[in-house]
RNA sequence: GGGGAGGUUCCCGAGCGGUCAAAGGGAACAGACUGUAAAUCUGUCGGCGAAGCCUUCGGAGGUUCGAAUCCUCCCCUCCCCA
């Protein structure tokens, strides 16, 4: 086993804070000494199964705790999910039932080992004992709190302040999650640094149940693909963890060099002294960051697919980026041609490169759709049948192949 | 329970009887520049084969030649007092 401080160096990257690192350091001698890994508790809502990588680094952390030995305690929170958790800004989200909480539980256990190893991760759900507990306890655990310690918190703050509404059984929540740390022992706890404020919590409801109080770990929340605000589904800056190799791929391309070195920190296995190398390199100019990038965006794509598919990634990116050509599979629509030829914007509205005509039209003025390698400029252009496919473009990423329905290959297999 | 402020296009937010498909900002999209980077600049940003027409301003009615703007009822949110 590591050292404390080698461990303590691992576990502080990309940390934002560890409270207290002093207690940390002395947990992790005590586990050194008498060979009993730490509990290092995370909770996850089983609201969002779709993980992104926003949610990954959280998980690389426990990651990182892992393989320094120690136990890991996937909480899934099915009983405050089941309640339904509203905390996003105004609208409430509807309660979950136990299958799609079941349905949700799964997509989880199948997407976090891509990171975590599955025979030291215990996956525990916290109904088990919140649905047991009646309205008495709840109460007397509910008089732990304060209103004013609760508005202490920063989110319920600002949106207290920008009368914005708070429900109630919100204020719940930190409750339950720091019980939730009473109940498992846990030794340490990790969240985003919107968190901070529950697992806290935790300590104070640990030290009044007699428990050492866990140490509290934040990571911070990612930036997404647009480097400023934070990773999220609803914002649409967001690579999933689920999507198709090319599309991480091409996603984790396009983030700014700035917002790569944050990647490369939070997400990438990399050794820390390796990256820092590559800075290096890249300030001395003797490697490009382009290629950086490429390698992040394939290590992240191995990491949600395999290293083939990764690969294969790669090569598809090189070759429609930078050696212009076409993707190796584009959406194929068949047209009817039997009534003559068929109006441009009427072929891409059918191929679903557009929204509407409106937008099609848009675009065709803007120089964005390309017909068989060339630009289409008239807004009342005719599509002849195709010999073969008519192949357009419209913008950077959108591709169709036009083929006809009712001429060529058809009939000619016939004939 | 009483008093007050609000709900506008993806988001924030102006508009307060016609000149409103609705200012401004953000997001997004496209073009230029590049490394499909980022930043920057320019443009677009409800729908319709588009002259013009159709559907939008919490919901339902109403007033008016004409309503996002006025009236009635309803739904929702916030603030103050109890």
């Amino acid at each position: 086993m590591k050292s404390v401080e080698e461990q303590m160096a691992l576990i502080r990257r990309g940390a934002v804070e560890i409270l207290l690192e002093e207690e940390l350091r002395q947990k992790l001698q005590r586990s050194k000494r008498t060979g009993q890994p730490l509990r290092v508790k995370a909770g996850f809502d089983p609201t969002a199964p779709d993980l992104h990588l926003g949610h990954t680094v959280l998980i690389q952390k426990l990651k990182h705790f892992q393989e320094l030995g120690h136990h890991i305690l996937f909480l899934i929170g099915d009983f405050t999910g089941m309640i339904g958790d509203p905390s996003g800004k105004s609208e409430t989200r509807p309660p979950l039932s136990r299958a799609e909480v079941e349905a949700n539980a799964g997509t989880y256990r199948e997407q976090i080992f891509k990171i975590l190893d599955r025979d030291k991760t215990e996956i525990i759900f916290n109904s088990t004992w919140m649905s047991r507990m009646n309205a008495e306890s709840l109460i007397a655990l509910s008089g732990k709190m304060t209103v004013a310690r609760m508005l202490e918190r920063d989110d319920f703050e600002k949106r207290y302040h920008a009368n914005q509404p708070i429900s109630i059984h919100e204020f719940l929540y930190p409750l339950i999650q720091g019980y939730d740390s009473v109940v498992l022992k846990a030794d340490v706890e990790l969240g985003g640094t919107d968190q901070k404020f529950n697992l806290l919590v935790g300590r104070e409801l640990q030290k009044e149940a007699g428990q050492v109080a866990q140490v509290v770990l934040t990571m911070p929340l990612l930036e997404g693909l647009d480097g400023s605000q934070k990773m999220s589904k609803s914002l649409d800056n967001y690579v999933g963890i689920a999507e198709d190799p090319g599309e991480i791929f091409g996603k984790i391309m396009s983030i700014s060099d700035a917002l790569m070195w944050r990647y490369y920190e939070l997400l990438s296995d990399r050794r820390w002294d390796e990256v820092m190398g590559m800075k290096q390199q890249v300030s001395d100019g003797t490697l490009h960051p382009m290629e950086l990038k490429k390698r992040l965006a394939e290590e992240i794509a191995a990491r949600c697919h395999t290293a083939a598919a990764a690969a294969a990634a790669r090569n598809e990116f090189e070759r429609v980026f930078r050696d212009k050509a076409l993707p190796a599979d584009m959406p194929t629509v068949h047209l009817d041609w039997s009534q003559g030829d068929i109006w441009i914007v009427r072929g891409l509205t059918e191929a679903n490169l557009v929204k509407s005509s409106s937008e099609g039209r848009r675009l065709i003025r803007q120089g964005a759709v390309q017909l068989n390698g060339a630009r289409v400029t008239d807004l009342d252009y005719q599509l002849p049948v195709p010999r073969d496919a008519h192949v357009i473009k419209v913008g950077k990423k959108r591709f169709a192949r036009l083929v006809s329905a009712n001429t060529g290959s058809k009939r000619g297999r016939r004939r």
